[in-house]
DNA sequence: TTAATTCTTGAACGATAATTCAAAAAAGGA
DNA sequence: TCCTTTTTTGAATTATCGTTCAAGAATTAA
């Protein structure tokens, strides 16, 4: 009984996501969205809720994109604990700057500096990610340490902020750098400070 | 002839950069601005122009304030780099932070990640202080070199990008960092890393 | 004092934002 | 086949956005 959906619901929330991640929340209007998603108006509220679900959706979405993309590497027990940090931030770098002249960035770090920073559902998230981020490497350090990897005196917890403002700083770089290779020399240098 | 305007431009300007630095640039109404600075909506249009106009100047502004606050901490030709970068670090945290929970981070990085980044004018701002910056940090680099207090092997251009990247994740971390600890610990690490 | 100039004020404009709603269309199960 | 359910569709609603404009008030120079 009843009627298929028409358009692919996972598909609508990534197409948002890459909406989102251009433009900024409030750079998104639902035009924007229904244009891009090919779908109307009514669609969009019977199926999303309003405009802010469905941001949330897509911030929620990117998380799980963003394990996919790279937090795994960080995950993995490698034996040589650089060439894996060089690989992760390697990703970063193409991620965020998405074979443009000016990156895209990363869609929390953008949405932090911005004023839906300030709402709860999504400040609950952004903080979410930003300790989930901190603990990944942490754990990394700690690994790399007990291996003797590791090349600076500084604690694990140090350094885990150090590596966790570094990848903060590649996101706003893939924005206004004038091409890539200033990420890759902030990148190396950072690298080059741990192990 | 004629009447003197009742409110002072200079301190307007200050006080429209304060709102948009804290609420952005598309976070910011027109009404928000007249409220805060105790204007009407006529006299704002009359004295600025329209709302990117002002707030081109409050990006000018801000220029300036950057060179007072901080900026010229690095210009210094002081005996000891090494305390002179942690000066340096020490008043970018302080300016974010603002005596804040949470801080407003820095107004340039916080337009780059929006969607007015894109406009012309804007860009054309964000590009310029960009540059400046590197230039900043590349002078300093190049004067610590010639002293023979540099700790690290790369490239003045290499550390000048890294002192780069490193100011702008501050100023992400200055917005979503449960405390001000977190930031002191990444500039720390960074520090120590050049010098 | 008077006239010129500039500022202030408040109402109004057009555009676009997000959102809602009811009717029409389509697709399933009986 | 027909009826029920759900989606689609397009118009309409409300709110707020940035902006303009004309009239009134205030202040300075002559």
């Amino acid at each position: 009984m009843g009627r298929h959906k028409e358009f692919d619901q996972e598909k609508a929330v990534d197409q948002a996501l890459d909406l989102f991640w251009e433009k900024g929340y409030e750079g998104t209007s639902i035009q924007d969205l229904c244009d891009h998603l090919g779908i109307h108006r009514g669609s969009l509220y019977d199926t999303f809720g309003d405009k802010h679900e469905l941001f949330l959706a897509c911030l929620d979405r990117f998380s799980e994109r963003a394990d996919d993309n790279y937090n795994n590497i960080l995950k993995e027990d490698s034996d040589s604990p650089k060439e894996q940090l060089e690989r992760y931030f390697a990703r970063v770098i193409d991620v965020s700057m998405n074979n443009a002249a000016r990156g895209r960035g990363c869609l929390m770090t953008n949405t932090t500096l911005g004023p839906v920073a300030y709402v709860p559902n999504v400040a609950r998230r952004l903080e979410a990610y930003a300790m989930n981020m901190e603990g990944l490497f942490f754990s990394f350090v700690m690994r790399a340490q007990a291996k003797g990897c590791l090349k600076s005196k500084h604690s694990a917890r140090e350094l885990a902020r150090f590596l966790t403002g570094t990848k903060q700083g590649l996101h706003v770089m893939a924005r206004n750098a004038a091409d890539r290779s200033i990420l890759e020399d902030f990148a190396k240098v950072a690298i080059s400070t741990v192990l």
